[in-house]
DNA sequence: CGTTTGATTGACACGAGTCAACACCAGTGG
DNA sequence: CCACTGGTGTTGACTCGTGTCAATCAAACG
C-alpha cells in the first residue's frame, strides 16, 4: 500500500536550490536557520516517492514511524465517522509536514492523512528526525513554531466551520490557502492550483457536496473568484478577504507576502518581538 | 485588570502535595518525571491569585509574555467574531494551562483566554518557564505531549462541531470533560463540577442558547445526564459514550481512568505501542 | 462506447437560529 | 421588607440555512 511510485534520492546541493525547497523556505520563514540547517533539511526529506491521488499516507490508530512531508499536491489529515462521513481537519500544502510532534514522541495517530491530488512526499524516517532535531536547534526551534502554527489553523478553522456561513467558510479557506501556498513561494499573482474536487471541499468545510457547488457559483457570480480547471483565481484578493472576514496574523508569518502589500494587520498593531 | 485578588506564593514541600497538584498529576500522566522535575513543577505555579468569572486572562494580539496555570474552575480559549459571536476553542481545567509554547517562542496570542467559573490560577512568568524547560527535559518532554493532545483535542472539537449532531455534540464534550478532569483526580464516580451557563456552553459547542436548552432538556429526558447546581452528574458513562460516539483514545491518556474499567475503544481494537 | 466520477439542478425535509415573552433567582438598594 | 434589577433558564412560533434525495449532464477513462 505504501510502495506506489519508485523510491528516488533527489538531494538539491545548491544554496540556490535549498532556498527553493519548499521544506526550508517554510521553516525559514519560522525561525532563523543557518545554511548547514537548510542543507539538513534538504537531505532529511531525500527520499521522495510519487503517490496517487486518495492513498491514505498514514492511517488512525497506527504507531507513528514515519513521517511525510508533501512536496507537491495537496493531502489532508482527516478522521471517519461511523456513519462513513469524512472531516478534513487540516490540508497539507507542499513545504507541510504530517505530524512531527508524534512521531517525535512515538505516540500513535489520532487521524489519517491523505493524498487529495496526485503528490510528491518525502518520507522522514524517525532517527533522522530526531538525529537533525538534536544537532539544529534552529531546525527544532522552527518546527516547534510549526506546531505552533498547526494549532492556530485548528482554531481558526473550528471558528469557520463553527461561526461563519457557508460562503464565508469556503472564501476564508481559499485566503487562507492561497496565503500558505504564497509563504512557500508557490502562489500566482492572482490565484493558485486547486486540486481538490467540490466532494473534498465539503470534506474540509463540513458542507454537503451539493451545498458546496450552490455556494461556489455564489462566489463566482459575486465575482469573488474562478475556479476552474483545477485553478483558483482570485481577481481581488482584497475583496475576499474583506467579504470572508480573513486576517492573516493567525497564520503567523514572519516573511512578508508577494501577493499582499499594505493591508494585513490593519486591525492589530504590530508589536516588537522579545 | 490583571490585579485582582492578592498573589500569594503557595508551595506544596512534600511529595504527598505535589502528587496532588494538578499540574505534576497532568504531565506525570504524559511522560514520566523524576521527584526534581515534580518540585520544580510545582515552584513554577507558586504565584497564586483568585479570579472572578469573566475575566480575561490574556487577550488576542498581544505579546505572550505570561502563561497561566487553571489550579480550580473552568477557564476557555476564545476568538470574537466581527458580528459580536463568540466561539471558545477550548476549554481550560485545573492542571491545563494557557499556549506554552507561544510564550517559549516569544509569539503572539492568536486567541483569548477567560475565565468562565471563578478560579485559581498561577502566573507563570517566561523566564521561570524556560529556564525549567532547560533543565528538566522530562518535563519539556511532557510539554511537548501536552501540545499535542492540544492539538489533538482540537481536531476532534473540529469533527465535533463539523459533523455531528447537536445532541452528540454536547453529548461528547461532556464525555471529555469528564474524562480530562478524570485524569487529574477531578471527577467522582459518576460526575463533576460544571460552572458553564447553558450560554457558554453554546459558545463552546457553537449553539444558539436556546438550542442548547432544548438539547440539554432531551438529554435529560433520555436519562443520560442529571444537569443542575452547577454540576454534571452521568448515571451511565458507557452509555453517553456509545450515544456520543465518544473514544477517549484521542486524549491520549496513559494512565488508566478510575471510571472506566474495560469498554475503552471497543470500536478500535487496542494496538501495542513502540 | 459503456462506465465512472464529478458537476449541476430542483424539490423537499429538517436541524438549528431568531425573536419574543416569561419565570426564576440572587443581589441590591430604598 | 419589598421593589427593582440583571442574569440565567425555559418555552413557543416562525424563519432560514443546509442536508437529503433524485435526476441529468459533462468529462474522463478503460
Amino acid at each position: 500500500m505504501l510502495n506506489e511510485g519508485a523510491t528516488a534520492p533527489v538531494v538539491a546541493r545548491t544554496h540556490e536550490a535549498a532556498t527553493r525547497h519548499p521544506l526550508v523556505r517554510k521553516l525559514a520563514g519560522m525561525a532563523p536557520l543557518s545554511e548547514v540547517d537548510k542543507t539538513a533539511l534538504v537531505a532529511l526529506s531525500a527520499f521522495v516517492r510519487a503517490v496517487p491521488p486518495r492513498q491514505d499516507l498514514l492511517q488512525e490508530g497506527e504507531a507513528a514511524e514515519t513521517a511525510y512531508l508533501v512536496l507537491q499536491g495537496f493531502a489532508g489529515c482527516y478522521k471517519l465517522l461511523p456513519d462513513g462521513t469524512r472531516q478534513i481537519t487540516d490540508l497539507l500544502v507542499p513545504g507541510d509536514t504530517t505530524d512531527l510532534n508524534a512521531l517525535r514522541l512515538g505516540g500513535t495517530m489520532d487521524h489519517a492523512v491523505a493524498t487529495l491530488s496526485a503528490c510528491a512526499v518525502a518520507a522522514i524516517p524517525r532517527v533522522a528526525l530526531l538525529e537533525v532535531l538534536d544537532n539544529h536547534a534552529g531546525v527544532a526551534r522552527a518546527l516547534s513554531r510549526c506546531a505552533m502554527l498547526e494549532a492556530s489553523v485548528l482554531r481558526e478553522r473550528l471558528v469557520s466551520i463553527g461561526r461563519r456561513r457557508a460562503e464565508q467558510r469556503m472564501s476564508h479557506l481559499f485566503c487562507e490557502v492561497l496565503a500558505r501556498l504564497g509563504a512557500v513561494g508557490l502562489a500566482d499573482e492572482d490565484g493558485c492550483e486547486w486540486p481538490l474536487t467540490q466532494g473534498e471541499l465539503g470534506d474540509v468545510l463540513s458542507l454537503s457536496n451539493v451545498h458546496v457547488n450552490r455556494v461556489l457559483q455564489h462566489l463566482r457570480a459575486a465575482g469573488l473568484i474562478v475556479l476552474q480547471d483545477k485553478r483558483l483565481t482570485v481577481p481581488d484578493v482584497v475583496r475576499l478577504r474583506a467579504f470572508a472576514g480573513f486576517t492573516p496574523n493567525y497564520l503567523h508569518l514572519c516573511v512578508p507576502e508577494r501577493n499582499t502589500q499594505d493591508h494585513d494587520g490593519a486591525n492589530i498593531p504590530p508589536h516588537p518581538r522579545g
